[in-house]
DNA sequence: TAACCTAACTAACGACTGTTAGGTAACGCT
DNA sequence: AGCGTTACCTAACAGTCGTTAGTTAGGTTA
């Protein structure tokens, strides 16, 4: 009777193991976005899985190699949401409006989304060296977007070292959000809204 | 001979006692920075300014204790350097220059004058709760410098949430130099003036 | 059934943490 | 000359850290 098993298998096809390592993952992402890495213990970290601090020995190399991951995530998490919602927009959009439409998606992806993201926003600069230097790519490639929207928006006769103060300002205000925003008072659309208004004058 | 020592004396009337305390505090907001509060052992810090770690505690009672001290003269310093520089400018302002004149104290102080700032900046979200106790009411007050400029610069019609954003908006910008800032390629002052033309257009 | 793999466990290592108690030189004041 | 204070030291406490070695129960495959 194999169709019966294949029957009572259908369900819940896609985590019929509890699938640890994520589970891992995502609860040290929490953990970093609150503590930062440092006073992240593998204790703590393994006691919110329910397992002993040995046993995450068994998913990861070390706890540097778990960082690199989880903030790693953050990053592509991000970046592919930005990507995504430019995307979708089709092809026929003004620089000004990829602008926005990055503003929402950076924000959305950063306070809505992901821990991942959040954690690596805030902790990516108490992190030891060896894991800054593996993310160095990612991040880069992040940046890139947003240089080629600024670019964009302002146009072919910019200054480049405003046009990089200006990116700097934006991330600036969007990622500086993680510090203040509480989902009971705001709303990540408002403040994404009121930020597109302020740059998009110039 | 009175008037020979008294001469003597003159020379070096400020520190004739090297003032460890201060010492301490400077090395403190130093480490603060570029480890997190957590990261930061009381040993390495005593070695920096020459001493034992036991030490430390004929000036401070705690670590908690010597990081509220850190912290609250980064955010005095802050704030009264942009309370500084708006009365020198004379009681006869517009709300825009005085904005303008704050974001170049609020840098002025972040990343040229005072390490403790930066590192009240950085570290303060990882700081234990009884350190973050202690400090809000000396960060409300600075915030509340901010929310008086901005609300001068939108005028009696604006909207309060709008404000709010606004001013969280600058702040992330102002703040998150900490981030990238390098002084062997950027200029604090180059920053100012991009983030006032952006923000002055509103 | 025997061999192997998976996913966890226990127990311990050495290093480091903030903190405290007690000791000790050097100094100013009487 | 002696006393008290200042500003440090040494040594240790109890606890935590990341990490490793060795073990074990349960499932899969040969």
């Amino acid at each position: 009777m194999p169709s019966a098993i294949g029957a009572s298998v259908a369900p819940d096809t896609q985590k019929r193991v509890p699938d640890s390592r994520r589970e891992i993952l995502d609860a040290a992402a929490k953990l970093f976005l609150e503590k930062g890495y440092g006073d992240t213990s593998l204790r703590e970290l393994a006691a919110r899985v329910g397992m002993k601090a040995g046993s995450l020995y068994y998913h990861f190399t070390s706890k540097e190699q778990l960082a690199i991951e989880v903030l790693r995530i953050g990053v592509d998490t991000v970046a592919q949401t930005v990507r995504a919602r430019i995307e979708e927009a089709g092809p026929v959009t003004t620089p000004a409006e990829r602008v926005s439409i990055a503003i929402h998606a950076h924000l959305e992806a950063l306070l809505l989304k992901s821990e991942y993201t959040s954690a690596h926003i805030r902790c990516f600069p108490y992190t030891p060296l060896a894991v800054q230097e593996e993310l160095r790519a990612v991040r880069r490639a992040y940046e890139d977007i947003w240089a080629r929207l600024i670019d964009d928006l302002l146009g072919p006769d910019r200054v480049e070292a405003e046009a990089r103060y200006l990116r700097l300002a934006v991330l600036g205000a969007l990622n500086w959000s993680l510090e203040w925003f509480d989902p009971k008072r705001d709303d990540a659309g408002d403040y994404a809204k009121a930020l597109e208004q302020v740059i998009l004058r110039a």
